[in-house]
DNA sequence: GCCAGTTACGAACCTCGTAACCATC
DNA sequence: GATGGTTACGAGGTTCGTAACTGGC
């Protein structure tokens, strides 16, 4: 058994049993994986990938068992790696954040020019998508971190920690009819066609939750992912639009009017993840501290160590968070 | 870095930094394994092993952690290979278990008649020692099973389930004083000279704190390992025996008086222990439940799930384990 | 001077890439 | 016929063992 056809049969998974496509991804030949994952296979005496003729069709079930250990071996070799760089290279390698627009564009840009700042010897990526594209990414090993609010519990292999809490304002432009006013109802707001985040996306289950808990039904004409665009098609007046307090901008934004929702819908909660069984270099717990004050090195590993999630939930239980 | 490199530095750690011994041991040569750690090293761009001159002397803290790291992989390649044994030959196999004379000799023979009569195609490995190198065996991946009373907390890397409470009996020969008595006093006892465990061993703990715990000092005139050779010597008249009532044989013994000491003190626990992170065969699961018929597949799973050693104790806490 | 690790070198083996071949959709 | 996997084969590199060498105790 060689690491090589353990990284072969992980990144075939990960390109859909498609081995021509893995093999350009690693810039390697396809008849090299193949033979690597066929020997693998002989070694162990199973089939780890089904196959009709000649094409992989699926994964077999001892296969899975074997991914799922090969792909903690994968990590653990990562691992070994940043522990010989955190003594080569103290405040130099990588730092990968995946995570949503919203955060990207308002919750991290300070943490992040403060962290630069510090460590310019690190690289800093950033990576966007979906909250699932994101919590797999993390759990991939893809990203370092993964940021955001929801979606994030369906992933066992991550650790989650609780970074704040965040509510939500009705956003209109200066000239319509709920201008101004201080404090919208439940019921005044539903009368509106709404511009907020997608349903299933991000933030959107709080929103629906606030309506159905008064016999409501939101009608949403307009949603997107990123608040920068819900705010332009509320400029358009299309629609009232629901986005996250944060995300409003007194300077840019002062062409629109805010109105503080927290009474009309529950706050949501950030969250930052990682994968369990990952090395964290000094400068990421160092980036988590900053992004979240009460998150420790002490308290992270601490966290680390309980590894269940519903433990470590217990764990912040009584803690009181930032609100955003 | 290949899995090669990984054995080998994990190896000369297992034989006290010396490569030669490692690489006899290994059935390989010295010049190869001293040529791959470096290689190695400087991969990784660390020390891992210090020297003094040609010497490897001692681990630096980085190689600490590089090889702590490199055990998990190296386990988790043998859980692979169980994995694939697991559907390549379902109920054939290596069982190794580590434990004490006690127990090999008292608790585990009816066991396993049953098991190997069960499972004929499993080669069946005792392994015997001291508490301490017995949880050691079962935490470096040599043996799949630890089974001992004492010393297993110590080490954090195994999974620990307790398996039964057992206590303990004064042995004496026909003709001794304390022979026609069917109960005895802690003070009683104080008066005669003792034949008992190894203190810090197996279980003696229990037996000084008994007496400790009526003001009283044991004068212990004789300690070994094992039930055989202290009943060999209270035969001799050495003094009064104090061991494991389920280390008493109505027929062998029959030239000697045993009287329940239960009342003097406190009962130990037998616990089985196993390496957190390796995969477990059924035979193993089969194993564990006839030796414990209370740990069924679910709730070892369960345990292991837990992985935190206060989290499993609490498990168990309210069940009633049986008796020896 | 002995023990233990390093350097040197050659044989055997293995990995990988190219090219030709073949199965499935 | 296009896509994708297997077989065949040779070049290059890696590992490993033997042998000679060298630094500590």
């Amino acid at each position: 058994m060689k690491l090589q056809q353990l990284r072969y049969i992980a990144e075939v998974v990960n390109h859909n049993l498609n081995v021509s496509a893995t093999a350009e991804n690693l810039y390697t030949s396809q008849p090299g994986i193949s033979k690597q994952v066929r020997m693998l296979e002989d070694e162990l005496g199973i089939q780890i990938f089904g196959r009709s003729g000649k094409h992989l069709t699926h994964v077999t079930p001892a296969g899975e068992q074997v991914i799922k250990i090969a792909n903690d071996i994968l990590g653990k070799v990562e691992s070994i790696k940043k522990v010989a760089e955190e003594y080569t290279k103290p405040d130099q390698g990588e730092l990968n954040i995946a995570t949503t627009d919203t955060q990207a564009r308002y919750a991290l840009p300070q943490i992040i020019r403060q962290f630069i700042e510090r460590y310019p010897k690190v690289n800093l990526h950033m990576h966007q998508g979906t909250p699932s594209q994101i919590s797999e990414a993390a759990a991939r090993g893809d990203a370092d971190f993964a940021i955001a609010t929801e979606a994030m519990h369906l992933y066992s292999d991550l650790i989650m920690l609780p970074c704040y809490h965040w509510n939500r304002s009705v956003v209109v432009s200066r000239d319509h009819p709920l201008a101004s006013r201080s404090q919208i109802s439940i019921e005044e707001l539903a009368r509106f066609p709404l511009v907020t985040y997608v349903f299933g996306f991000d933030k959107a289950s709080e929103i629906e939750r606030g309506f159905h808990g008064a016999g409501l039904e939101p009608r949403v004409v307009f949603s997107a992912t990123s608040a920068d665009v819900l705010k332009t098609y509320v400029r358009l007046g299309l629609g009232v639009g629901v986005i996250a307090s944060m995300a409003i901008d007194p300077v840019i934004d002062k062409d629109l009017v805010a109105i503080d929702a927290s009474h009309l819908f529950a706050h949501s909660t950030t969250k930052i993840g990682f994968r369990k069984g990952s090395f964290l270099r000094s400068y990421m717990y160092d980036f988590i501290e900053r992004f979240a004050p009460h998150l420790t090195r002490d308290v992270v590993e601490k966290a680390v160590a309980l590894r269940d999630a519903q433990l470590i939930e217990q764990m912040f239980a009584d803690v009181e968070l930032p609100l955003r």
